[in-house]
DNA sequence: ATGGCCTCCTGGACGC
DNA sequence: TGCGTCCAGGAGGCCA
């Protein structure tokens, strides 16, 4: 899935499409996604101006003049911006009409997404507990040393938990971790507020740079235009099991944690 | 409260 | 060519 780089590209992707744009109506296809989508959507957003297309964590935010959509793309979420009235295809779940006659064209295979919407998003349920985002001035190494004092989990856990920051998903808390040079299991509360300050400016610099590249695409990632995401041509560790580490050339070790793969290199990291 | 495990679902890769 | 098995980018919810 989409992590928070593939969410944002396609935020940016969608955003000129929609932004002012009156929806003028929704077709769903298959309302059985992870939650069901609400049987009164479309009359809640049919005749809705979109005032903006913003994104918290890993959830796009289309704002209503009276409420929020909020979509998550789960697992194999895609959301395309269709302008040639091109037919649905097979798991194109939902369609957003624009006055524009342009289409917002939800495709998600595993149906992991969700697409709900509310009238206060900031007291949402899924919304009102996440930690704070990555890339924003409230996220660095004091918070996460704070935050991680007395936690028996390891760090790799810890940074993908969205009440400790947003956004961190398995290939980049991978990829952060190297960065850091921190071993994925470590203790979060056995490491220094130097390490954590390391740590932080890691993630920021990985995600960032996922950004620019347009997401990373293993299999099936596609932006708003269709097209694959570029991060995954510079991935230092994910998907490198057994490839000689790019800082000294041990062969990087892969584990599983909590069933997912996790790759490092045992000698860079500690 | 904390941490770890399961689960939802489809499809692609791989082995026989 | 076909069939079974395993694996995948999330994350809420449940259990000990």
């Amino acid at each position: 899935m989409p992590e928070l780089p593939e969410v944002e590209t396609t935020r940016r992707g969608i955003a000129p499409h929609c932004e002012g744009q009156v929806i003028s109506a929704v077709t769903v296809r298959n309302p059985s996604l992870r939650w069901p989508v609400p049987s009164d959507l479309a009359e809640r957003v049919s005749g809705k101006r979109i005032q903006s297309a913003d994104r918290r964590a890993k959830y796009l935010l289309i704002h209503l003049e009276d409420g929020t959509l909020i979509i998550h793309l789960g697992m194999s979420g895609s959301l395309r911006v269709i302008t040639d009235n091109a037919p649905p295809m097979t798991h194109d779940h939902i369609d957003l009409t624009l006055e524009s006659g342009t289409v917002l064209r939800f495709n998600d295979p595993r149906r992991f997404g969700c697409w709900l919407w509310t009238d206060s998003v900031d007291r949402h349920p899924l919304i009102e507990s996440l930690g704070p985002e990555p890339l924003s001035e409230a996220f660095n190494g004091e918070l996460l040393f704070q935050r991680s004092r007395s936690k028996k989990t390891p760090i790799k856990n810890f940074i993908m938990d969205n009440h400790v920051v947003v956004g961190v998903g398995n290939i980049y808390a991978n990829e952060a971790l190297f960065k850091a040079g921190i071993h994925p299991r470590r203790q979060a509360g056995r490491i220094s507020l130097d390490r954590y300050r390391r740590l932080a400016e890691a993630i920021r610099e990985t995600l960032s740079a996922a950004i620019l590249m347009g997401g990373t695409t293993l299999r099936d990632f596609v932006n708003s235009d269709g097209k694959p995401g570029y991060f995954a041509q510079v991935l230092l560790v994910y998907g490198k099991t057994g490839s000689p580490c790019t800082q000294c050339n041990t062969l990087l070790k892969e584990i599983r944690m909590n069933n997912r793969s996790t790759v490092y290199c045992p000698r860079c990291q500690r």
